[in-house]
DNA sequence: CGCTTGGTTGACCATGTTCAATGTTAGTGG
DNA sequence: CCACTAACATTGAACATGGTCAACCAAGCG
């Protein structure tokens, strides 16, 4: 309907081809995606609960959560999603939002229609494939994060987002490392299942620890092996390794 | 290489086709998948950390879980898995297993080869999408349980299970039911993130509330209502209702 | 009958919550 | 440039939920 724009999806056809093994034409085919971009401000939805969409959501800047709610109204996160992050690609199949994204700092989107996805996906079952296994990706931090927040104390738990934000955001990490990562600690304790003031207690134990330390939104992890041990963080599912293991392609085994 | 056998798989095929509309050759292509039959007995792996898959896993009897790991060795069950489920689906796309598939009791599976499984995909877009729904239907659920263990109390968390299950093993419920869930305390700890002797404790203030009771391995629902208060559990996350929204296809949508 | 697995209970303890006050920083209007 | 405000971080004291350890019970099975 609106002023759509050939746009730069460029950093998620990476993220794809990070994991999957995709042709000069398929990438051709993803390029030539249609996405109107939209501007949210911090606190706003960019998707709202129990509402229908049609768009996927690439995060070109700021950052955003998915958050699941408590009948009492408490939140719990459930996700970041962080510049190249295509934040609802789900949503292609199931368009029925069961949990809101929301803008956590003034956050810039494109939004990607889902009929464009589909018709990529459909002529192109490589796509297809792509876009399952960047879901299922995903699906398995999300199943870390049940481990997390199930299982862990909490300076294991914050030790191990803080982890798995810093492989994700890609700082170089020989030994320490930096990221800029704009969330409140309450945010931090919305997703780690924690309040907001024992995540500030813990940030404090975390400090004196020498492990990490966050200052104007920057986090500045001072040990990054002890940082990974205090959060028993194992990178293995982030998907890193999928280039390791030879992607296979649907079409190649098609008859 | 086994004995391979065609086989039951009709419960999966009525699964997909709960929430995406499939159609005859596309049903008929899924039913000539060829599977072979496991028998595992309980507290067996099924899949090991770890180690790389080639076939999915379609639970016929008994019941299965997805376990976490914590460093300590404490468990986390990241997902339950009953008969009609296609557990692994999603290793499909990633075969890596990065959790592991245990029996909780003797359990009967079929296995279906991941190269059948792709071949289908490939040669049908409905069926990949199918596929694909079916995994975000398990994220769906996962992401529920991030909240239920991030942001509810014991009797919360334990309550809002028991109705999820109820559910999914499609018990009948105007206002009482029971269905069979063959698993034991410390498994419910594992899943709810509680010891087990906090569940026994739990279980015994549920009862006495008249909301469940669960003895010989049956859950007894004495207050279907009352249990969704307490559990403030909403179905629609379990993909019912995709029925009503008439899945599209992307065959539908090719140029 | 004795062994094993799982359910039940109690006493004590610890991690994290609640509530409330205080500090700090950045932004805004005079 | 300063006062004022809003948002966020920090701290303390009292409290609560759930964990730990340990004992005992009940059912199933060789």
């Amino acid at each position: 309907m609106a002023d759509y724009v050939i746009t730069g999806l460029h950093p998620f056809i990476d993220r794809l081809s990070s994991h999957s093994i995709l042709s000069d034409l398929e990438k051709q085919a993803l390029s030539n995606l249609s996405a109107r971009p939209l501007q949210v401000k911090a606190q706003r939805d960019i998707v709202r609960l129990d509402t229908q969409t049609n768009d996927a959501c690439f995060i070109v800047d700021g950052i955003a959560g998915r958050f699941g709610q408590n009948l009492n109204g408490e939140r719990q996160i459930t996700a970041f999603h962080i510049p190249g992050d295509m934040a609802d690609l789900h949503s292609v199949v199931l368009p029925n939002a069961t949990s809101a994204l929301q803008a956590l700092t003034d956050t810039s989107v494109l939004l990607v229609p889902h009929t464009e996805l589909r018709s990529v996906a459909a002529r192109f079952p490589g796509v297809a494939e792509a876009f399952w296994r960047e879901c299922m990706i995903g699906a398995a931090m999300l199943s870390q994060w049940v481990v997390n927040v199930g299982r862990r104390d909490a300076s294991t738990r914050l030790a191990h987002l803080f982890c798995e934000m810093a492989v994700r955001y890609g700082a170089t990490l020989d030994q320490a490392g930096s990221y800029r990562f704009p969330v409140t600690q309450d945010h931090l304790g919305d997703a780690t299942g924690l309040t907001g003031v024992h995540v500030n207690r813990t940030m404090k134990l975390l400090r004196n620890a020498g492990l990490v330390r966050m200052q104007l939104k920057e986090v500045e992890i001072m040990d990054w092996n002890g940082l990974r041990l205090a959060g028993q963080f194992d990178a293995s599912y982030l998907g890193m390794r999928m280039r390791e293991t030879q992607p296979l392609r649907l079409l190649d085994l098609a008859l």
